[in-house]
DNA sequence: CGTAAAAAACAATCGTGACTGTTTTTTATC
DNA sequence: GATAAAAAACAGTCACGATTGTTTTTTACG
């Protein structure tokens, strides 16, 4: 604002969705809400309060309740962005496999990078707190299930001749789901264990290249 | 011990431990430590507040605090009580198993049993918290890794010709406790489905079974 | 009578939402 | 184009409710 440029003026053509401070509110929400996952990840839920949330946000909490009425606001637009962005990241591991003969080993690869992420830490603190918060489940839940539902369709895509047997399919993708799943959560409370891990990813491998009908 | 005997002089001899304040004492103690658990279940461990447990129990919390000293204390009791339970209750299935040619269905239907449980929940809910709270991890995480080497060291006398290939054995019992365990908690957060549930655990069983040695 | 259990009262802290004031940007008017 | 009005971003403070741990009082048993 202390420049002046010519192209000043172009902000009056589109309204208000390009406005400096548009911007600046875009931005500063984006910041609150990224240190409210972090918060989740590093304090947990019921520790992700607004003082602290504000707090990692570098923004006073005035500042936030402005942004954010209330703390499940905050909450909810960490939601959103957590559900964007692990949808999208997902989707580009998809897009990067070899799509004319997707590999097995890859997509599991894929899927186990997907729980073992930071952010899926975030998500599973939402989900245990969820289940004794009707509130944050009402938000929650639709993400949730989005987010599988977009799963099984894009592994139902990945595999075409696998939709044959939709059945197997489904076991396999439950299958994939609950294990992986499962050692992620069990990392999360226990010493980790590379050798076991490795193995079972290994054995889980074998078990999908069996249930999965020959090309 | 509602009933006047002369074994009332006895309390003073030994100390304290036969008394009917002692026993009182210990039956509060119990009620606590119960109402304690059911919180952790229907409230989640943040909402399991001194209040809260106090009022669950039927006691004041003037009362609580004088059994237990402060909130930690009373979750500790809990997840000893709790500990000893899980123990206690699984030891009897596995106790009820047929000894002389142990089931694998039966086997894995105990421990699927074990993890549906309500207290399954409390553990899970105390599990979470202590990822992100210290002094609530260096309670929880022995009686944790306790009793998953009781779980081991119990699969392993269960199947004693098993135990020539460890290996397997291991991979094994890693497979069921993910598995079931990644089951249990999905259950928490999604509606559940038992048409996939009862196929994961059929297949679950014949992998199992493959998995095992011949006799 | 003394002691332990139970209840109640207490002070301190924390999180929340609402409120007030300040600065900066946008909009409207001449 | 300059200036006033409006709106938005931001900061700080306040009161309320809840939780925690401590202390004091009452009750009941031995």
């Amino acid at each position: 604002m202390n420049l002046k440029t010519s192209t000043e003026k172009v902000k009056a053509q589109s309204g208000r969705e390009t406005g400096r401070q548009a911007q600046k509110s875009a931005s500063t929400r984006k910041i609150i809400v990224e240190a409210a996952l972090s918060c989740l990840i590093r304090y947990g839920y019921a520790n992700t309060t607004t003082p602290v949330i504000a707090r990692e946000a570098g923004v006073s909490r005035g500042a936030m309740m402005h942004h954010f009425s209330n703390r499940l606001t905050v909450i909810q637009a960490a939601i959103e962005y957590l559900h964007e962005k692990r949808l999208k990241a997902f989707r580009r591991a998809v897009a990067n496999l070899p799509k004319d003969q997707p590999q097995l080993h890859d997509g599991l690869k894929a899927y186990w990078k997907h729980v073992t992420h930071p952010l899926y830490v975030a998500f599973h603190e939402l989900t245990v707190a969820a289940r004794t918060d009707r509130d944050l489940a009402r938000i929650l839940g639709p993400a949730q299930e989005a987010f599988y539902d977009e799963w099984y369709r894009m592994a139902g895509e990945l595999f075409p001749d696998w939709q044959k047997d939709p059945a197997s399919l489904e076991l396999a993708m439950d299958l994939v789901n609950t294990t992986l799943e499962g050692m992620a959560i069990r990392r999360l409370s226990l010493p980790e264990n590379p050798g076991a891990e490795a193995r079972l990813f290994k054995y889980l491998e074998a078990c999908l290249a069996a249930l999965k009908p020959a090309d």
